[in-house]
DNA sequence: CGCAGTTTTGATAACTCTCAAAGTTAGTGG
DNA sequence: CCACTAACTTTGAGAGTTATCAAAACTGCG
């Protein structure tokens, strides 16, 4: 078994993406709360920021993997998003100066803060940076009416599947196998994210695995039949081909990124 | 049975709501699409922009109510947000530069059309705008996190309850009664938009009423006992208070409405 | 007054959950 | 190096919520 580690050097086959995120990191001087150092490192369960906490920053995840979630006033919580590297953490902070989620690391992590002075002023410079973040931000945004269809409109069987090639579309983007991948999160995290039961999960993944659709061992999966898994639905007669969630958002990473690297853009190609 | 229609004019009691609105449409000079005149209006069923239209602009919703929806491949489709009168509109089309929903107005309605490159005119400009967009985008993510929550967590009844608390808020904020108001929405809408049936729709608000919780008169609302309806479950145990989605922009909105009226602003109190 | 659309109600079926227990894996300490 | 614990995952049986199919009731309107 494979553990492939995620990592942000590898980001559309760029060796200086490492470089220009130091670069980012290191123009940081301000409070950003969490990290003051360039790349910070985290390690699995720690937590980027809580709900509740100060929006003091926003961060690119540079290497590894989190989740983000909400919790209920009942202690129930709902896991929002999966985060992988280029992805751009914090902005819920907007609404009203506090985070209204929790960052969870799922394996030892890095990521960059940007913090929200220089943020500001960056903005005001820039109306590519101020694209780039609104465009991110829309981009979250219609993930999340993905997701919302998911749930409400397709069958349990369709909304693990459509996440199993959501992550791989995720994993290939960023240079990585798209056919097989290790998976960062526990089951529990994936039914909860996708509004079901742990036991449901376990089971789904037997009855595609039975079919040939895909191969499960513990945490590393391999799509062996990716039409299959892009059909398949509880009764194999529809063609529910539905909406996927949680495309990359490469193109936003890199503006962002290039914008903060100033200089050591150059360096690039 | 009163057939309450929603109006910006009495939005947080300003009578000069309207004017203010008038003053940002008619600074509009360019093509802005579908809006080019002041405070355009709309009839039941017609279409402010659908999925797939190049993005112009932003629209502030003024008066009567819409829905956004995307579509899936297979032509189904998911009603993503209920819209009220100071609402923005538009903020997904940042994304790919095309309108990734549709919307629909639920009734007569009324809209005004803030062109993007005034936008980006006045983004550049001012902070304070630039703020209040991240602002309400950042709501907009928050609203359908909780939304998520709703849908993943919690039983059809709690979803409906909390559905009918969130517009009763949304009608108080507005300066509506918060107790006694009108759907605009039919009760497929509100199933599609809560991932549920519309029969489950209309055994759960049977259900509520014969609690004497909420009357109801095809689509006139009456809350007659709010501290059950945000308790109830199905089976009256759990105390499951949990988040309640699409929580008014109102501030946003003044915001954005302040910056583009300009020297209207001043006509103020 | 009767049609079309919407909403309600009923009976049954299906999907997913709940409860329970067994099977794995990783990590710890003797 | 192996036993042992804790956490995670799988599997099974039965229950419950919600969907599906069908039909009746209601409303608005020409």
């Amino acid at each position: 078994m494979i553990r492939q580690s995620v990592n942000a050097c590898r980001v559309h086959g760029m060796p200086n993406t490492s470089c220009m995120m130091s670069e980012l990191c290191l123009a940081q001087r301000e409070d950003c709360g969490v990290a003051k150092n360039a790349r910070q490192v985290f390690h699995r369960g720690e937590s980027l920021y809580r709900s509740g906490d100060d929006f003091k920053a926003l961060y690119v995840l540079y290497s590894g993997s989190a989740k983000s979630l909400i919790l209920s006033e009942d202690g129930d919580q709902q896991i929002t998003e999966f985060y992988m590297p280029g992805d751009i953490l914090g902005v819920e902070g907007f609404d009203i100066g506090q985070h209204s989620c929790s960052v969870e690391f799922l394996e030892t992590s890095s990521a960059c803060c940007i913090a929200l002075p220089q943020l500001d002023k960056a903005l005001g410079e820039s109306a590519e940076l101020r694209r780039s973040l609104l465009k991110s931000m829309s981009h979250s945004l219609n993930n999340e009416h993905a997701m919302l269809f998911n749930v409400c409109q397709l069958s349990a069987e369709r909304r693990l599947a459509n996440f199993i090639i959501s992550l791989s579309e995720r994993f290939q983007s960023r240079g990585f196998s798209a056919f097989n991948f290790y998976l960062s999160m526990s089951r529990n995290d994936i039914a909860n994210y996708l509004g079901m039961k742990i036991e449901t999960v376990s089971r789904l993944l037997t009855r595609l695995q039975q079919r040939n659709v895909i191969r499960v061992n513990r945490r590393q999966i391999q799509i062996t039949d990716l039409e299959r898994l892009r059909d398949c639905s509880d009764t194999e007669l529809e063609n529910n081909r539905a909406v996927r969630t949680q495309q990359c958002q490469q193109v936003e990473f890199n503006t962002m990124t290039q914008f903060f690297s100033g200089e050591a853009r150059s360096s690039l190609d």
